[in-house]
DNA sequence: CTCTAGATAAACT
DNA sequence: GTTTATCTAGAGT
């Protein structure tokens, strides 16, 4: 059963917790995600198609890269047009060795998303690409952990909507969760 | 633990 | 032309 990314973002941005993810061979199991919708402030998407935002608006399993603060690439899964599913963090697992030098340290490794970007090699030519089992995997949970609920992270607009998604007990998280 | 500098594309006035 | 942005590393308290 593959992953529907044409769902409701919510529930995608749900489901991915737990999930594998593979960029050119080299990844780990997702335990951090937050949900973008189309009638969000928060979202690049919300004021319409843009040049930066042209991938969010692509069909359902397309990849968006984009550039934060200058300096971070952070990886996206585009649910239905103009919604998104940000992945923050992921547990290293297949070619740490790679990700470790990428890195240039070896401790969190992809504990956040500007992290993770670097760790998996992104370049802001991914965005477009698809999740299809190419160049970007993305393999659905075997097993359901349970879901920890907060809000999002560095956004300035609709900071209250519990929309950041992450699997309770395991280490790595971006940031801790409220109780 | 808190604070600050850094880095750049794109939206905004 | 100015401001902001889905952030991080490193220094300071």
């Amino acid at each position: 059963m593959p992953i529907r990314f044409d769902q409701d973002i919510l529930d995608l941005a749900r489901s991915l917790p737990g999930a594998r993810l593979l960029v050119r061979g080299v990844g780990g199991t997702v335990i951090e995600t937050e949900a973008y919708g189309r009638d969000d402030p928060a979202s690049h998407s919300y004021r319409g198609l843009t040049a930066r935002n042209a991938a969010m608006f692509g069909p359902p399993g397309t990849v968006y890269v984009y550039l934060s603060y200058g300096c971070h690439l952070c990886l996206n899964v585009v649910g239905q047009a103009g919604e998104a599913v940000l992945i923050r963090a992921l547990l290293p697992e297949v070619g740490v060795e790679e990700m470790i030098r990428r890195r240039g340290v070896a401790r969190d490794i992809a504990s956040g998303p500007g992290r993770l970007g670097q760790a998996l090699g992104l370049s802001l030519g991914d965005s477009g690409k698809r999740f299809d089992g190419g160049e970007f995997l993305l393999q659905p949970a075997t097993t359901a952990g349970r879901l920890l609920v907060g809000p999002r992270i560095g956004i300035t607009k609709a900071a209250d909507r519990p929309w950041r998604f992450g699997l309770a007990g395991v280490p790595g998280l971006s940031r801790p969760f409220p109780r």
